[in-house]
RNA sequence: CGCGGGGUGGAGCAGCCAGGUAGCUCGUCAGGCUCAUAACCUGAAGGUCACAGGUUCAAAUCCUGUCCCCGCAACCA
């Protein structure tokens, strides 16, 4: 059985979820869920990372040991996932001891193999960025580059990771591995990079006496681990590296890293790197997808436009029923196809309920909805295979989708997959309209009604197999009115003319149009 | 010369990397149908693809220049 191992970040746990956080871990979950249903054995990783300076300030700033700060924040993301129905296979956090020993284990491999060094640093830092600059970088004499925010200036002794040694290996494998970086528009940003700024060295220990927050750095107690060091490492450390060496050989090197667009640097140039310098293979590839913005504003905290995935889903499951299940499939689809991934987005209330009623409701529930409504009255809701070919309607449909889907969803590309999905829900409901069933039914043609029956069950039935990865409740609701009592999503039986019989059983329409006035 | 994204019918976007009749969703207008959630189906109107040059048999797409918009304190996918 093929694997794939699959990983969000591990999201900075001194803020709360939003929209953002919502929308990385959905995109993990659709691949992880389509790559179940296509058979794969899947590992897929979520989890939170704990440690630095900010996370330390911000407990302080609430009164709170932190630990309680850290335990509180972990258990929100946690309770996030379930309500967007996030399948995730193991939740891991950076303060867990499992990670805290293979960091350890990783700082000593690599400090013997001579790739850690101790210098002397004369440089210039920014607490925000938690990133060192030399004095060649900075931007007007003392402000940090990337913020502009005035730089504190340190001299101090510290570990350094050997970047600069790794750097032409690096370029070359990037030059071999085209793919390593999606979409291409990152690929080329960090080449780019690489062109621009030589590799220094990755300064990866922080004094005690500065900041406590942190793993301690193996070989010299008087220092912490660096956060993003430690971060990364969650990667391998979440399966096993050096403990549990079976599982760690069964899923590792990972298939897919879905991260933001603002962490490119660090997953795509440090991450790789450390693993070269351990000896480990490298990750097929880091998917840095984009992001959504309110009012073509970027999310921020003081403009007051962060979107609550809490609220939105407790907004939604009000509008839909009470339904808080489809809700969450509402949401995902949104997000899926409203934008292409990688792109930025534009987030709004108003697309998302459109997108509701035209998609949902109108296009993809109604024809639900009328198909099994048909089924039940013409024939008493017992449907049986006539075994013909597929209908010429739908027999270019289903063979381009079978092959066009699985390559979408396999490359990410969500919302071509659900572009064409949806155009086989559009020509379901166009083949309805030109078969006029109910003319069928009064000059009791029966052969023909059957077969057309039949023929739009099959449809809906393979509708809902690949809507699953997207919509897993909604493809469940689906195939239980179909009558299929083991509901299965395997695209094995994606194939026309797989069932025998349906037998109907009609439930309220999937989703109703909502009001907004 | 700071970095990066973008300017395509009323709105939101795709197409640009690998040039070849400008496409999708929503909205508008007209018609059809009745199994269905005022839904579904059909048709129509609406764009000199920011602008100016260039390359080419051919440019939304490649090259050059110009204009405009957005993000770049912190939080942060």
């Amino acid at each position: 059985m093929k694997k794939f191992y699959l990983t969000s970040p591990i999201y900075y746990v001194n803020a709360s979820p939003h929209i953002g956080h919502a929308y990385t871990n959905i995109i993990c979950d659709c691949m992880a869920r389509f790559r179940r249903i296509r058979g794969e054995n899947v590992f897929f990783l979520t989890g939170t990372d704990e440690h630095g300076e900010k996370i330390q300030k911000a407990a302080n700033a609430e009164g709170i040991t932190t630990k309680d700060f850290i335990d509180n924040k972990v258990d929100i993301f946690k309770q996030l996932w379930p309500k967007l129905n996030i399948s995730y296979d193991f939740f891991v956090r950076t303060s867990w001891k499992g990670h805290i020993n293979v960091v350890k284990k990783v700082i000593e491999k690599l400090y013997k193999k001579g790739d850690i060094y101790k210098s002397k640093y004369n440089a210039f830092y920014c607490i925000g960025c938690e990133t060192f600059w030399t004095k060649l970088q900075l931007k007007d004499g003392n402000k940090c580059p990337e913020c502009g925010r005035k730089t504190e200036k340190i001299q101090e002794e510290n570990y350094f990771f050997k970047l600069s040694k790794y750097e032409s290996w690096f370029k070359q494998y990037l030059e071999d591995n085209p793919e390593l970086i999606r979409p291409k528009i990152r690929y080329n940003e960090v080449k780019g990079f690489l062109d621009n700024h030589p590799l220094t060295d990755l300064c990866i220990s922080r004094p005690k006496k500065r900041i406590s927050w942190g793993i301690d750095f193996p070989i010299d107690q008087k220092y912490i681990v660096y956060v993003w060091f430690d971060a990364l490492i969650n990667y391998i450390s979440a399966i096993g590296y050096g403990f549990d060496q079976e599982k760690f050989n069964t899923f590792w090197p990972a298939d897919i890293h879905f991260i933001g667009k603002d962490i490119l640097r660090h997953h795509a140039i440090f991450w790789p790197i450390m693993l070269k310098a351990l000896d480990l293979k490298i990750p097929n590839c880091i998917f840095a997808h984009g992001w959504w913005k309110i009012k073509k504003e970027k999310i921020s905290k003081s403009k007051g436009n962060i979107v609550n995935p809490f609220e939105l889903i407790d907004q939604l499951t009000d509008l839909l029923a009470g339904n808080q299940a489809l809700a969450a499939d509402a949401f995902r689809y949104f997000l899926m196809r409203e934008i292409p991934i990688g792109a930025d987005g534009n987030f709004s209330f108003k697309a998302l309920i459109s997108r509701i009623n035209s998609d949902l409701a109108n296009d993809l529930g109604n024809l639900v909805y009328r198909s099994i409504n048909m089924a039940q009255k013409y024939s008493g809701g017992k449907v049986e295979a006539v075994r013909e070919d597929i209908p010429s309607e739908f027999k270019e449909t289903i063979v381009k989708l079978e092959k066009d889907y699985d390559s979408f969803m396999s490359r990410g590309e969500f919302w071509k997959a659900l572009d064409d999905l949806f155009a086989l829900v559009s020509l379901t409901n166009k083949y309805i309209e030109d078969t006029k069933p109910w003319n069928l039914k009064k000059e009791a043609k029966e052969k023909e009604l059957f077969s057309f029956l039949y023929a739009i069950c099959e449809g809906i039935r393979i509708v809902s197999i690949y809507l699953y990865p997207i919509m897993p409740e909604t493809s469940l609701s689906i195939q239980k009115q179909l009558g299929i009592e083991d509901a299965s999503f395997s695209t094995q039986e994606a194939k026309w003319g797989s069932l025998d019989v349906f037998l109907i059983k009609k439930e309220k329409p999937l989703f109703p149009r909502i009001d907004v006035s």
